[in-house]
Parts: structure tokens; C-alpha cells; sequence
DNA sequence: ATATAAGATATGTGATCTCATATCCGTTAA
DNA sequence: TTAACGGATATGAGATCACATATCTTATAT
């Protein structure tokens, strides 16, 4: 019996497998590109178009799709056209204000939540690599540390199903805030009292301060929200509905 | 020529044809039964059973259910399994505690809301249809205007983007509720200080107070979120995850 | 009698095909 | 030159088929 002996005990070396469905890849593919910005609000889509980009087929597209329109972050503008959900100035601002109550809440449950060691300095971390790239004019690592501080804090809060309201509603305003990227110097100065603002928000936690830490939140969503809706105001206006 | 005569005008009785689609009307059809309580928490579902009974074939209910699955209303518990949400006792708390937040506020919008003449006639005829029905014993009338009243308020606020969130929690919390009415005692109790508590809202709107209707309306959720722990705690085991 | 294994059934996932129709483009007629 | 008609193309919706596998049933062996 040589080493190759089917019956001899030896080491694998095989990996389990992803073994999530394409459906879920595709879905998971989508809401990130989404976040990054990699549509524009109001872009038009096609099933058969991702299904190429992603390289699948258009089935589990039309059913990741469907998931994105339940979450109104793709909608039907037609009969047979899909598009991301555009910029409107009053929907937008209807959102934000749903935002601020979510995410308000949510801030202030976390600075009132059993304290837990490793939150400030996680949030101090998260806010540290936003300014950074903000500096470095990286903006896209700076939208990325933006969202990492925001879910940071909401996670604190302990409510998995406040984080994942949240999440939607992250997903619907999403490419509009990643779009407005695109000026650059109103987005340094915006990401700028971002950094500050979350300063507020890590010492109102630290404080247990509840009310702060949703005060803080609240200034920031509105201030970012200020600051898109000049930039749309004053550069591209809204497909038609 | 005759009256047949093609050239000559005459009137036309053909109506327009329902032009949705199946998977539209297969979704609308799926989220009434879940609000009617015509599925238990944690119940089984199949795509080709729901097809079945719904008369159709199975691929306009697997995208609508992938929508459900998206709002949260049916989940996934295992590979080739599909369910009602089921009851779990914090998970339910955390969304009453979400609902509120979003309904309170809502409330507080509907009663600082330009005036609507018409508005204290519609809340208070809702309110006295659940009254009535729940007199007579017609519970499912009684979820209904109770159902009605909530939504004519928080419509009220102008905001569509609120009451389509505020939609998707009741959508989850629904199939709870509307099983919890089997013990008729306890829900009886519960729709009469629910009648009780929409006097006080509709009191709240009328003098455009929206702290008091937020108090209310926060009022009227934790109440039927008690009843609804007490009739899950003594009565059934949540099914589990 | 019980436990294990093999076979049958049920079910979600994905691919492929068909269909209706919206949209685009070129041609033709006024 | 312009507008209307018609065909080609693109696209979402739905049906059907195929597949892998989880679950249930049944038979057999201990």
C-alpha cells in the first residue's frame, strides 16, 4: 500500500463552498453598487442588461429586482422600464425627516444602551478614516467611513430590525447622496462638518447623553440633506416622473 | 344603410380591462390575507400551494413572494422552506417600540397638518364602525376600521413615503395581531379601550395638539402590544426559529 | 419491535422559450 | 419637408422544464 491508498486516513484540503444562492449574490451585488454610487438616481435599468454585467441569467435578476422594488429603491417608471429611484426634491425631504426620527432614535437608544468598552473607539475609528480620506479627497472611502460610523452607532442601539428599516432607507437615498459626490468642493466642506458633527455625536454617547446623541444626528442628516439639495438645485435637474 | 352601418357613430359599451399583473394582483392578494389574519405567525407556505390556491402558476407567485420576503412578512427558515413571521416575543416588542416612533410621529404630523375639514367626520365614522363591530362580535370588521382609523390618521400627515413604511410594519406585525383575536374575551377588552384611546386621538387632531396625539396614538400601540404578549404568553408557543 | 437505509415525493432555484407590446427607425405619401 | 404608417428590435411577464436536495415513506435487517 503506497500513499495513495483510497482507504488510509490523510488531510483535505477542501474549503466548504459558498453555497448562497445567485439570487442572493446578485441582490447583495446590486445594493452595494447602489450604496457606492455606481447608479445614478433616476438611471434606467434592464433585467437582461444586468443579468450580462453580473454574468448570470435574467431569472435571478428579475427576482432580485423585485426585492429592490419592494424596497422602492428601483422602481417602474413604465410598462417595461425599470430605473433607480431618481432625486425628487419633496420626496427626498420627506425621507430625511423619517431619517431623522429612525436614526434619532436610534443614537439615542445606543447612548442609553448598557455601555459597551469597544463602542467609542470603534466609532473614533470609523469617523478618524472618514476625515482622512476626506483630506486625502477620497471620496468614495470617505462615504464608505461615513456609513461605517452611522451603522456603528444604530448597531449599538441593539434593534436588528431598526438597523434594517434604517438600512432601506439608506438604499432609497443612497445613489442620491453618492451621486452628489460629484461636486467636489461643496461635498469636502459637507463631509468636513460631517467629521465634526460625529465628534458631537461619540461624546453625547460617552456622556450617556440620549437627547445629545439624537441632536447630533439629527444635525447631521439635515446638514448633509442641505447640501444635496443645493447641489441638485443648482446643477442637474430631476428626470421627469 | 342600416343601423349597423360601420361608418356611423354610435355608443360604445366596452369598458377597460384590468391591465395589472398577475404577479401584482397575486402580491395584493397575499398582503389582504396577511393583515386578515388569513395566515397564522409561523405558518408554512409553499410557492406552488399558494399558486394553486390562487389559481395561477407558480412564477408570478414567486416574485411576489420575494417581495413579501423583502418587507419581512415571509422569511426563509431553512433551505427549501418558506413561513409566515413567526411570533418571537422581543423581536415583536422591538418593532413596537419602532411603530411608536413612526406612528406617533406620524399622529403629531396628521394634527399640525394644514386643517382637512373632512378629516374628524372620517376618523370618528371609523371609529364608531369599530365600535359597532366590535359590539357584535364581528372582529374582523373591528381590525378592519381599526386598521382604517389608524391609516386615515396617518395619511393625514402628507407624507407617502411614512405611511408606505408604516405599511410594511403593520404588514409583519399583522398576521400576530389578527390571530391574537381567537380569544374573543381579551379582544373584546382590547378593541373597547382602543375605541377609548381613538376618542382621544380624534380629541388631540381636532385641537391640532400633536403632543397629545402622539400620546395617544404611542397609547393605543402599547395596549394592544400587551394584550397581544399576554395572549401569546398564555396561550401558544412561538414556533421555533 | 426498532432502527437504519433506500426509494419516492415535494420544493425552491435557475435556464430557456414564448408572448405581448413599447420604442425606435426608416420609408412613403401628402 | 414633414408627418404618419409599418416593420424591426428590445424588454418585462409568464409558462415550462430540469435539477439538486430536503423530507417523508417504506422496507429490511438486526
Amino acid at each position: 500500500m503506497n500513499s495513495l491508498d483510497p482507504t488510509k486516513p490523510r488531510m483535505r484540503t477542501l474549503a466548504p463552498v459558498d453555497v448562497t444562492t445567485i439570487q442572493e449574490r446578485v441582490y447583495q451585488s446590486l445594493r452595494l453598487g447602489l450604496l457606492k454610487g455606481e447608479f445614478l438616481p433616476g438611471e434606467q435599468v434592464t433585467i437582461r442588461g444586468l443579468a450580462d454585467v453580473l454574468g448570470t441569467s435574467p431569472m435571478p435578476v428579475r427576482e432580485a429586482v423585485a426585492r429592490l422594488i419592494a424596497e422602492r429603491a428601483i422602481e417602474q417608471s413604465g410598462p417595461r422600464t425599470l430605473r433607480v429611484a431618481p432625486y425628487l426634491a419633496t420626496e427626498h425631504e420627506n425621507y430625511i425627516r423619517i431619517r431623522m426620527q429612525l436614526e434619532g432614535y436610534a443614537a439615542e437608544r445606543a447612548a442609553r444602551a448598557p455601555r459597551n468598552p469597544a463602542l467609542i473607539g470603534e466609532l473614533r475609528r470609523h469617523n478618524d478614516a472618514m476625515s482622512e480620506a476626506v483630506e486625502a479627497g477620497d471620496f468614495e472611502a470617505a462615504l464608505a467611513g461615513n456609513q461605517a460610523f452611522h451603522f456603528e452607532l444604530y448597531g449599538a442601539a441593539g434593534y436588528p430590525q431598526l438597523l434594517d428599516i434604517i438600512s432601506t432607507l439608506w438604499l432609497r437615498t443612497g445613489p442620491i447622496v453618492a451621486s452628489a459626490r460629484r461636486d467636489q468642493a461643496l461635498f469636502e466642506r459637507l463631509f468636513r462638518i460631517g467629521v465634526r458633527i460625529h465628534g458631537d455625536a461619540i461624546d453625547a454617547v460617552a456622556q450617556r447623553d440620549g437627547a445629545a446623541a439624537r441632536w447630533a444626528v439629527n444635525l447631521d442628516i439635515r446638514s448633509s440633506h442641505l447640501a444635496i439639495r443645493k447641489f441638485y438645485k443648482t446643477s442637474v435637474e430631476a428626470p421627469a416622473r
